[in-house]
DNA sequence: TTGTATGCGTTATCAA
DNA sequence: TTGATAACGCATACAA
């Protein structure tokens, strides 16, 4: 490892060149069969492996794929790191009392997307290359990660508009899970509409709900939004008068929807304050969250109240009644980024695609199934 | 993106040599503000992205850490492949009758020591490469993945010694959660041992429990043989009789230890078939397809048995009761990794170094606590 | 403070 | 089937 050894040294040591030793590596076929042995040889001695940045530069194309990630940890600053690993350090015995389970919402998104990511290019001996946004230097780390890659897929907004018009001029660049949105890149879309709306059509049809509301995340969510329009389409589809918004927002958050939650459990004596026979909630966290505060209120679900979520989080399979949820393609996102990566190497002037990833509704107890 | 500029480019464009243009991008300082102006604004212009592999070359270190994992999907064709994405397909509506919840016990753990590795390179200007040790050309795909990188931080057993060797050769290795072993890199071991040593020690000390039993995991898992050991040094310690092995093994999954779990619980009325009062299991899915059984035999956790695992799954947390286990500091093992690396690459003269990493011990209801 | 020139380790194009 | 040799795009030592 003092100096790792160069094609020259093969080829010196085999006694060929050097563009004999590229081609026993690239295309074996082109050379005798004697000398291959030989070379491969030399190459075992010599513990020779090829340079990828000599290679990348030479081919003009690193057989990289690069994925980048918002920042998941809530991390801007050095300062915000949790403490390095302290070595040398004994055993710690704590009693652990509990709390709620660490929702690990987001790692396990971006941990399917990135498995999805990884499987395709595999497929096709691509490498994938992980980055983060994070940080002031973000900009930079984007930066020099478009730089090492044949193609970027890049998680909405996890990259400012103009940062990602500069690099698309030197890399093809796909956005996932995005809002709508007119721009000269590539687009995979998660069908958030269609999905709520084929949930809310289950629920209109097949248990003949007609008293529903839909309870919405942050305003500025373009998913909250394509939700809440899929639950506006099934109610005009099923001739029933639908609201120009959601009946409430939270944000997001299980915590936040219990509030939420209280204040409607706590107006429902009141005119007007009845609650809806269905909630369909923008997000797994808001049902889960309902639900925790109507079962303390007594409030049966499915029985008096039909709830309802998105996102198909491991929780939503876990709580009682588990929630009838729509889930998220979080594999097939990473595939779809890699394959429109490919076809977009491969024919670089096509117009720019946009693919709407089909989504899969479960049904489940809170919505009175089974 | 039709061809990318370069150096040349942005020099032309701004008037300079290319020289200053790398120096406006390594070593601002070096340079005029003026000239700066001049060149960052050429750049914006042109969208100029340096290229990673030309900077690789010609500084001789591609600013990049390799993260190779084993394979856990278990995909060793092409043909295992599950269906690709099928993009327009329309909504799914499936009726989701339950069974058992995904256990992602290797995503979970991989995407964790990825997300240690990933935050740790970050803090230093590294990106991180994730190659996944799989199919037939494996061993040519590790082999790509270190000609790219710094340093490679290699899972235990993801790849075949000999090969480990012929990389070594090039850049730092570092190997993760291994067995011990005596070679020339690197090593970040998990204290298995000590980890088990003081769960039982915990038992024996504050329950009083002198009748325990160790549930094995495979013969050939390293883990399973290092925490058995510590199973056997805190009996010792306490002046218990130790055995020789383990009562019995499961396969380190849920149903397996099912099945063990029911032959035992079977021969409960036989002669030394009785259940010991605790049985501490080599891993988490074993302590859990033990709960499985004895909770449908009506025999009580912790009352009649004390039940204990290892690594600190989620499912031990939402189980009743919840499980007493070892958490397996999986974030640590990804930045110890990329620390080790760090300091090789400052010292590729320095003994090969290897590294203990602590581990946790999470006492909950299952052990008797509370 | 800036420019010139060289080398980095491959691939790929031609000749031989 | 093999060998010279010219890119590839950047960093850097050295000159100016």
């Amino acid at each position: 490892m003092r100096k790792a050894p160069t094609v020259y040294d093969v080829a010196q040591r085999a006694g060929v060149s050097i563009a004999t030793v590229s081609r026993v590596l690239r295309r074996p076929d082109d050379v005798r069969e004697h000398t291959r042995t030989v070379v491969h040889a030399a190459i075992q001695e010599l513990g020779y492996v090829p340079s990828g940045a000599a290679r990348g530069l030479a081919a003009r194309q690193t057989g990289v794929l690069g994925l980048c990630f918002p920042d998941v940890d809530g991390i801007d600053e050095l300062d915000d790191l949790p403490d390095p690993v302290r070595i040398g350090e004994s055993v710690e015995v704590v009693r652990d009392v509990g709390g709620p389970v660490t929702a690990r919402w987001s790692n396990l998104y971006l941990g399917e997307v990135m498995r999805g990511a990884e499987l395709e290019a595999w497929r096709t001996g691509h490498a994938v290359m992980i980055g983060v946004a994070r940080g002031l230097r973000r900009a930079e780390a984007v930066n020099e990660l478009a730089g090492r890659v044949d193609g970027l897929a890049v998680l909405s907004r996890s990259v400012p508009d103009d940062l990602l018009g500069h690099i698309a001029r030197r890399v093809p660049v796909v956005v996932m899970a995005g809002p709508p949105q007119d721009d000269e890149h590539d687009h995979i879309f998660v069908d958030n509409r269609a999905g709520t709306r084929a949930l809310v059509e289950h629920l209109v049809s097949d248990h003949g709900i007609r008293d529903l509301a839909f309870v919405g995340g942050p305003v500025d969510s373009p998913d909250d939004h394509q939700r809440f329009a899929g639950f506006v389409d099934a109610l005009q589809a099923a001739g029933i008068r639908a609201p120009d918004e959601p009946v409430a927002r939270s944000d997001f958050t299980r915590g936040g929807a219990r509030d939420l939650a209280h204040r409607m459990v706590g107006r429902r004596g009141q005119p007007g304050g009845a609650l809806p026979r269905a909630l369909v909630c923008s997000n797994d966290q808001t049902a889960l969250g309902f639900l925790d505060v109507l079962t303390e209120a007594g409030v049966d679900v499915p029985g008096d109240v039909v709830l309802t979520g998105f996102d198909g989080i491991d929780d939503t399979q876990t709580s009682a009644p588990r929630i009838t949820t729509v889930r998220q393609p979080m594999v097939e996102l990473g595939r779809a980024a890699v394959e429109l990566l490919r076809s977009r190497l491969a024919d670089p002037s096509a117009p720019a695609a946009t693919v709407n990833l089909p989504v899969r509704v479960l049904l489940r107890e809170s919505c009175g199934c089974r």
